[in-house]
DNA sequence: GCATTTGATGAAATCGATTACATCAAGCGA
DNA sequence: TCGCTTGATGTAATCGATTTCATCAAATGC
């Protein structure tokens, strides 16, 4: 590997001229600069990651961490955000920290340690270690959050109106004419499950069917979204349809759905959450609320660089669209029940 | 952040001293490793990566590049990947590929570069100059292919018996009675796909059913294998069976079969390939070829550190068990066809 | 009791960049 | 023409570790 006082020796020049040839090419004469380019060209020179870092303290590199990275939602933020932050110059370091509070710590310390210059995490929850970091440095901490949003946790995020997505799914399922609807929500302590559920209690409430809404709490899990469903579709009052916050739920109430021989729609209508990209070839094709997954992923590179490149700044919490779709697993309620 | 030299004056001895404590403790006489000891924790001292690195070389980092992040099996070797590595004290950097090959090369300059101390890569495909790489160390370039196998590449990998596998999958539409069957096939540069499709003219040729098959090619898709599989259906002589190489290409087949009004199995039975965790949710739930995808990910890293461990070695391809997972897409062909 | 080996530790070079400061020549105004 | 500004470049310190070599004391052998 040539280093950079090759490229001087090269070049008739000093390791001063090279690193501003690169860095601040205004500043060097334009004779001195094209020699300085040659050599670059004819060594093949790059310059050596690690003594850049250590001197500038800037690793080029951004860390991700994810709840579960085997999850096609996450999978596809992920390569939202693989994308922006290669096209940026930035290498991604993937954390999966499988919702273990240890592993969230074990990267937390990466960031301490300056081993990654911002943090983007799509978790819910932000290691006590980091919280301290936020609560020292404010908006300019290098922290993002993707996909859910906590205002309490005082970081720049990217995400989707939460609440008024459900809100929207239930909207539809109104519409159509359903009375006693199921909700299976993913666990409570994250803000995004607690926000959809309070879009499914403003929509419940507008059509004053806040005493017919059976709620229910997973863990966005097919086999979650499985026994939930089970639980509500047994009760005596059976919801003519369900809405699961999250695809894989759904897969798992269609599960439900099959055992007991009820049909989808037919019986029971269905709506997911996320639009994976299995949702449309379920059976039947899962209506479903759409995140914008790999504009989250851009969005989310760009506020951490926009943090990194020091601009002072507040936090910014960024709603992206989202978008209902409708597929084949919701329709109008049978006629002649309760 | 507290330096070695902090932690050195602190101890009251020299900053070598407290590099020998560190990593060749036997060194060091006890009563100073004690003092050394209490100061490393007082202080929260951890050593300076990029420093680390820039003297040794060593960046506790491996990359792993995949084709598609988004595709779930790649996402579960990519988490066995990581559990492994982070348990073994290395960060994973990771690159989304898609297929491209100048993502590939781009991701290659990073070894050469050495900013990761080895690559794992899922593909099948190694960038040109890796491949010059693999030509100058031999077996110590650290260099892992996980999923797939060419000999030709030189390097060390560990996947499933990939021919075998694929002709378990015949011998049991076999077994069941199928004649002809259809088979969609990925990409046929990839050795997988070949590895695959020569398990399945075996397999038939046992059988004497080797006209009798029907083969369409398509890129391990949702999409192509819906196409493809409509395409092997409209044919005059319509197969009773589709063994698809990806449980993606499954359900895009299972989708082209409800569209046509076929029932599965009842009037063709379905195979898939890789198990992903949504195959058991499918109607029907599929049966398929199911890959230790957490076992492939750690032994690839096993392999991997072996490597960087400096054991002179030649390379190592390591076959996985895989499993046949019989669920509900296949059953005996209907009576009374051709 | 003296020479020699052994063990523990420190001094200093090194990895490869960046950057503050020094230097020097050319250009400018008066 | 002289002093001063400006622009271009070089010198050297620095980032924080590792590691070779030197030093010195204690232990060992004869």
């Amino acid at each position: 590997m040539a280093t950079i006082q090759d490229v001087a020796r090269k070049a008739g020049v000093s390791a001063a001229t090279v690193s501003r040839v690169l860095s601040a090419p205004e500043r060097v004469a334009e004779p001195t600069r094209a020699r300085v380019h040659a050599a670059v060209a004819s060594l093949g020179y790059t310059p050596n990651l690690a003594a850049k870092t250590l001197r500038t303290l800037r690793t080029e590199k951004i860390l991700v961490t994810v709840p579960d990275i085997s999850n096609p939602f996450f999978s596809q933020v992920i390569r939202g955000v693989e994308e922006a932050a290669s096209a940026a110059g930035y290498a991604v370091l993937l954390g999966d920290t499988r919702h273990e509070e240890a592993r969230e710590e074990q990267y937390a310390s990466m960031l301490r340690r300056r081993e990654a210059d911002g943090l983007i995490f799509l978790g819910h929850r932000l290691p006590a270690t980091l919280a301290e970091m936020v609560a020292a440095l404010g908006p300019r901490t290098p922290i993002v959050n993707g996909c859910e949003f906590s205002p309490e946790l005082g970081v720049s995020s990217a995400h989707i109106d939460n609440e008024r997505a459900a809100a929207d799914a239930m909207e539809h399922l109104y519409d159509l004419g359903h009375v006693r609807v199921g909700v299976i929500t993913g666990p409570l302590v994250s803000p995004i499950s607690r926000d959809r559920l309070a879009g499914v209690a403003a929509a419940a409430a507008r059509h004053g069917r806040t005493a017919d809404l059976a709620i229910a709490t997973g863990d966005f899990s097919i086999e979650t979204g499985a026994d939930q469903a089970g639980a509500l579709l047994d009760q005596p009052t059976r919801p003519t349809a369900l809405f699961c916050f999250s695809d894989e739920m759904a897969m798992g109430a269609l599960d439900a759905l099959r055992r007991r021989g009820l049909a989808c729609p037919a019986d029971v209508s269905l709506v997911g959450f996320d639009d994976i990209r299995f949702a449309r070839y379920l059976d039947p094709p899962l209506t479903t609320v759409s995140q914008p997954t790999a504009q989250i992923g851009h969005e989310v590179v760009r506020l951490l660089l926009d943090i990194l490149s020091g601009r002072p700044d507040v936090t910014r919490n960024v709603t992206l669209p989202h978008d209902l779709v409708v597929r084949a697993s919701t329709a109008a309620p049978r006629q002649g029940r309760g």
